[in-house]
DNA sequence: GATTTAATTTACTTATTAGTAAGTATATTA
DNA sequence: TAATATACTTACTAATAAGTAAATTAAATC
């Protein structure tokens, strides 16, 4: 693979960034090829348009859910700790100098994206949306927590909760952010 | 009044309209003034530049707002009705073509804002978590609902659900909205 | 070492953006 | 009805955006 690429993988590193910082709208070529002390152009050549780069971006967050959910050592852990590997994702982002999830960021520039985008992001969305939900179905038959409801509204509920908190961390501050996870602990109910 | 400030209440509307669908960056005059049938000039003398639009319909907002909460008739209002309350705004912007709440849109485009801005919604957004706050610690200590931890806690995973759940909801369907209000009233075993 | 392929720069284009200055029409008021 | 604000339009500017074509450099392969 060599240095081959390379050039690519910050384009995506640094794009991925910006979108959930600025959101897709508000990042340009500029951002990344200042930053990288590249040109412009030479972005272009990696990804000839901003679409492609954002599909890309999605699919690469896509892939990297996907790979972990369905690997081994991940499967076999306990329902707590599956939790917690979700929620320490969005806490990556929220240290990550107040990053929001990039399924909240893009939801909000949904209407205004390309359409792959659009059918990309809503398939991501839905796969994590599925995992929770069973997941938590899981954990409830386990008994090792336990909630009202069916476990696709719980999960729904949860996934929202997070999303939107690293949104309003922005507003009111980091704190804000372990509380509503707290509070999500003990709205489950939960037993480690 | 007259006619006079017609044309300006109606970019402050369409303006605010255009933030919660597309997001402050996503918009431009030229959406306004050809909706409008005037030109971008007409605009830019009711509001000189894009941040003073932004920072009245953040104002126009919070005004709203606060009226309503301080207002005679709704502070009788039972607990569960006032929740009502605040979920139906949430809800009319579900039904506004999928519209996100103004806290959720401008909070992912956050960094992007200027600083007026910013602090605009920072104000609102503390004003909304404390009434919410406020009214939960009152229905707790009536008894008509019931959760664990700090109301402060509960209000901010409650807020940061209903904001996320008009993003999903663009993503995932509009039901999913309605589950998650539900869920919500389950975890508060919420008595009418 | 020559050739081919990959990666990048230079130099553009076209479109869109917020914003301005000066003039014109439409009300309102003296 | 003349004077005066108010509410615009016309006609710009300057900046930034994504994207392209052609030339150039760097790297890998034959």
């Amino acid at each position: 693979m060599s240095i081959r690429q390379a050039t690519r993988r910050k384009i995506l590193e640094l794009g991925e960034d910006l979108m959930q910082k600025r959101g897709f709208n508000a990042f340009s070529y500029h951002h990344i090829s200042s930053e990288l002390g590249i040109k412009n152009a030479a972005i272009h050549y990696h990804f000839p348009s901003k679409e492609s780069l954002g599909r890309q971006i999605i699919k690469n967050t896509h892939e990297r859910f996907s790979k972990w959910i369905s690997h081994p050592e991940h499967r076999v852990l306990p329902v707590a700790e599956q939790l917690d590997w979700l929620i320490k994702i969005y806490q990556y982002n929220l240290e990550k100098e107040n990053r929001v999830c990039l399924i909240g960021s893009l939801a909000t520039d949904y209407y205004t994206l390309p359409l792959s985008m659009q059918a990309g992001i809503r398939k991501l969305s839905a796969d994590v949306q599925n995992w929770l939900a069973q997941l938590l179905e899981g954990g409830r038959q386990q008994g090792v927590l336990s909630f009202e409801g069916k476990s696709r509204d719980k999960a729904l509920t949860i996934l929202t909760s997070l999303a939107g908190s690293l949104q309003l961390a922005r507003l009111l501050g980091n704190e804000m952010f372990h509380k509503v996870v707290e509070q999500i602990h003990l709205d489950l109910k939960l037993t480690y």
